[in-house]
DNA sequence: ATGTGATTTGTACTATCGTACAAAAGATCA
DNA sequence: TGATCTTTTGTACGATAGTACAAATCACAT
């Protein structure tokens, strides 16, 4: 009753389970969760409405469904990357790996679930910014622990930093990575077509390397306090 | 002892447009667009469904309304801290004017146009990662003048660093940005406590602080191609 | 107080939403 | 083959969406 058919799978028709998850991962990615019916990810899955509510009984339950399959996948080859990171010797380079660990496999292209990370992380921005509550209680039972196993190890590579400050930073990391997936056509309208801003090799690097300098910067509270008048200030 | 205001606009019942924007921005801000119902908007606001198509025509009239009444203020602000900024002489000192011009006015709290910059900023946010239509147009012509001002005035403090680099970076800046008005708690959380996500005061000067040294890190094109063998690189 | 134009209300229309469910089709093995 | 289980299809239902529109109400000059 419980036989898995692993081998063969459905032959003929090649995974409507699968086609349905890729087409409302795309959707979902590109247009948010409440723009997208269930018809529109039947549709473009070349699938019947009711084939969804089958596989996954309602919509949240795709939802929750799609982060099921790259959480593990994802955290997974962060925690490789940033093992292998934390055996570089030399600091710097320690804390150039480790925000290389974090950032990679978030980049990472293609349609299957280890190099799908691209869309995923596109997806998770998305969802935060709409305030989507199933993706609310998955990911901070998930990436939490992740997130805080790389704010560690960063803390390890800049201990004279405040472990507060480096929270900040990485929240920005993650907020930069975010936005670099959501709206990469705005580098390039910027840039005057001089960069590529869905080009992820070229953002991975410039993401790092802004990232590194920002977790080198100084602390806040022996820095700021005693600096110069405020140039600019609040008018309020 | 309230004098009754005496103008075109409606006395008793305090202007309900303006109440009903209030409401719009608001919900727009935090669920999303195509969550909100424009009879949520107007039990929100204390209106009748029917006032808001009267105001507004339709709801992306709504939205394209919430945008016109911001973006010029919020423009103006900038650009008036932006040419305060650039009168600072020394460079250091200037570069962080410039990204204060930047960073303030998009994190003032208040209720009115001047001091709404959050909420307002944070509704930008989510348009932008929703992909709404009304919303890119809007952005497109009105927000792209700015940055490139902002870009320029900082490739002035920074000669050295390509154009290109300061792009992405200015990107990121944006990212980290919005998403610290998006989702401030997970700043708490991942602190234990200890800073304040929603704490606009901290926001600003973190963002400040990590922001400048970021702009200041060394150019992509000479550090990156001769660097040391790569500790970390994608699997395919 | 009364007429007038600007608002607000109440309601109704159509379209589409998520989901349920029975019937059809396919697959698997005695 | 026929029996049985899984998957897909087609359709329908209640809820809710955006919007239109006539009637009611309000503010205010006359």
């Amino acid at each position: 009753m419980v036989r898995k058919p692993t081998s063969k799978e459905t032959a003929r028709k090649p995974n409507m389970r699968e086609a349905i998850l890729a087409a409302a991962e795309e959707l979902f990615a590109t247009n948010g969760f409440n723009a997208v019916s269930v018809r529109d990810i039947a549709q473009a899955a070349g699938a019947n409405p009711g084939s969804v509510t089958y596989h996954f009984k309602t919509k949240d339950g795709l939802l929750l469904e799609i982060y099921r399959r790259h959480c593990g996948p994802m955290n997974l080859r962060r925690s490789e990357l940033l093992a292998a990171a934390k055996r570089v010797r030399d600091l710097q380079d320690r804390l150039e790996a480790v925000v290389r660990a974090y950032v990679v496999p978030a980049f990472t292209s293609g349609s299957d679930l280890a190099g799908g990370g691209a869309r995923f992380t596109r997806l998770r921005a998305v969802m935060s910014a709409e305030g989507n509550e199933v993706a609310r209680k998955i990911i901070a039972q998930t990436f939490d622990d992740t997130s805080h196993a790389f704010i560690d190890a960063v803390h390890e590579s800049l201990p004279h930093i405040p472990r507060t400050d480096i929270v900040w930073r990485s929240h920005f990391l993650l907020g930069a990575l975010y936005y670099s997936l959501v709206t990469p056509d705005r580098v390039s309208r910027l840039s005057r077509g001089e960069a590529d801003g869905s080009d992820a090799a070229s953002a991975i690097e410039q993401l790092v390397q802004a990232t590194v300098a920002a977790f080198q910067a100084p602390a806040l509270d022996q820095a700021a306090p005693v600096r110069r008048r405020p140039v600019v200030s609040s008018k309020t």
